[in-house]
DNA sequence: CCATCTGGCCAC
DNA sequence: AAACGTGGCCAGATGG
């Protein structure tokens, strides 16, 4: 039973013992009343809310341990707790109901956080399907070139060192090497900084580098990606396959986002490597049983969408009511050119300022994350707010709400809050972070919001239509789901109806169907 | 030995 | 590295 705890819970539910239940419900309560209260752990709800019976396991909990496990608890203490804790449930439910309800939260509760609780509970029961096959042979092929890396950077630099260590690697850059230190900052801990974009960005200015620390460098951004790789995912996957159901069960956390998020654990299946082809390798290793078939679901652009919705930004929702490139579109307006002439670096641009205004734009940001200096940057930023004025209002109304009233608000009520932008004196670099978060949080909370509408809907249409398919995983935007052969066509309208009609928009919910069998080799619908 | 922090990096 | 939001995991370093 040491292989994966949610799981093991999982397992006592099904032989009738309700042990998540009750507890994850008064969790579920307490963080929508304050979702980044760190406060939420089981010892903190007996000590500050109620007055927990001291049952074994709470004794446990109490001990001073800080993290817990069901499997290190036995079964029939479990029980005793299971059935200690129906009045505790109760008076908590009591307690909190009222301060929802003063909240304005018990809708989001009753509708839409509760319901998905099962849900989350099936998927995790479910698991994926891991082809560890592949993984190992992609296991073998990596610690082959890693070794030949390991090996020329002992002829590089001289002697053998740590790559894992940015201290040893820091010291052998600057010191051994002489890589020129001009201009890099260092890290809180005094040495300078090894990031992989730092090092690109020594490798760019090359001229005058030598070979062997142009060489260098190269070999150790190849060693530095292959072992994120290979520990992150490749070996590490494998070993949590469950021996009972051969399938990998992850731990979904329904109150781990501050923005009404869910987040993902043991192993997170929310960050399988997509962006570069060798990453994305590891997806052929995520797959359908045989004779099935794999499908993801996502939202397209889902919080522009929102973002113009809440906005009112008509240019937005027209370009979306058309279905418009809208990366394309708002690069037509930035550089006063017809949509049909717009370049690939003026739409690459265009992409680049509409996340920045998801995320909370400033021209310090936009400059460094393009080849734009700070000044043409923030003419970029006045052009781009003239074209969406409305996008200007939605900034200046949320910060001010945030001010006055201490949080702000998704569209179903979520709340998230800045006590901090209320009363307290903050240093200007700290404010502008707190704004940035501000100003996202309806935004990617509205999105998440969506998306637990419509994955109650969906689980309910599954049931209603008798189909075997199921929802195995949720990736913010996307839903993964395994359907067997001939359910294929009749669930993929049904995935596709139910998800974009679970929220009207002013810029309608636009839904990407892809199937395919494993989540690499996915062919669009 | 375990817990926590840090630097780094994967996703949306 | 970063004055662009939200997460989790890895290995190394550090401390009880």
């Amino acid at each position: 039973m040491a292989h994966n705890a949610k799981y093991d819970l999982t397992v006592l539910r099904r032989h009738g013992l309700d042990v998540t239940g009750p507890i994850d419900d008064t969790l579920l309560m307490a963080w929508l009343l304050d979702p980044s209260s760190r406060s939420l752990g089981l010892k903190a709800l007996a000590n500050d809310l109620l007055d927990w019976p001291m049952t074994e396991l709470s004794e446990l909990i109490g001990s001073g341990r800080k993290q817990i496990t069901i499997d290190q608890v036995p079964i029939a203490q479990v029980g005793a707790y299971c059935g200690a804790d129906v009045d505790v449930t109760l008076h908590l439910f009591d307690l909190l109901a009222p301060r929802l309800a003063a909240a304005g939260l018990l809708s989001l509760y009753h509708e839409i956080e509760r319901p998905l609780l099962p849900i989350l509970t099936d998927m995790e029961m479910a698991g994926v399907l891991l082809d560890s096959t592949f993984l190992g042979e992609m296991s073998v092929t990596f610690t082959k070139r890693l070794a030949e890396i390991d090996a020329e950077l002992v002829s590089v630099v001289g002697h053998p060192f740590n790559l894992r260590s940015t201290q040893q690697l820091s010291q052998v850059l600057f010191d051994e090497m002489k890589l020129p230190t001009r201009g890099l900052k260092k890290t809180a801990s005094g040495h300078y900084s090894t990031a992989a974009d730092v090092l690109d960005g020594l490798a760019a200015a090359g001229d005058e580098l030598n070979t062997s620390q142009q060489r260098g460098l190269m070999l150790i951004l190849e060693h530095r990606q292959l072992e994120k790789l290979r520990g992150t995912y490749i070996d590490a996957l494998p070993q949590l396959v469950n021996p009972d159901t051969g399938r990998i069960h992850t731990s979904f956390s329904q109150t781990g986002a501050v923005t009404g998020r869910l987040s993902s654990s043991n192993p997170n299946l929310q960050n399988i490597p997509i962006r570069t082809e060798i990453g994305r390798e590891i997806r052929r290793a995520i797959v359908a049983p045989p004779g099935w078939t794999l499908i993801s679901a996502d939202y397209s652009q889902v919080e522009l969408r929102v973002l113009a919705h809440i906005a009112h930004e008509e240019l937005l929702i027209e370009a979306f009511a058309n279905d418009q490139d809208i990366h394309a579109v708002t690069a037509s307006k930035l550089f006063g050119v017809p949509l049909e002439t717009v370049t690939k670096q003026q739409r690459g641009l265009g992409k680049t300022i509409n996340f920045a205004t998801i995320y909370g734009v400033s021209a310090f940001g936009l400059s460094s994350r393009t080849e734009l200096t700070q000044q043409q940057a923030k003419q970029f930023l006045d052009q781009y707010f003239q074209t969406y004025p409305r996008i200007r209002d939605y900034i200046e109304v949320t910060l001010q709400q945030a001010r006055e009233l201490g949080y702000v608000q998704t569209l179903l009520g979520r709340k998230r809050f800045f006590p901090e932008l209320k009363s307290r004196a903050l240093p200007v670099n700290q404010r502008m972070a707190v704004e940035r978060a501000a100003i996202n949080a309806p935004i990617q909370g509205t999105a998440a919001d969506i998306m637990k509408i419509a994955m109650i809907r969906l689980h309910q249409a599954l049931i209603d239509g008798g189909f075997q398919t199921r929802m195995l995983l949720q990736v913010h935007d996307e839903l993964v789901l395994e359907a067997p052969p001939d359910e294929l066509e009749p669930v993929t309208n049904v995935i596709r109806t139910t998800m974009e009609s679970a929220y009207v928009l002013d810029a309608p919910l636009k839904v990407d169907v892809e199937v395919g069998p494993n989540w690499r080799d996915l062919e669009s619908l």
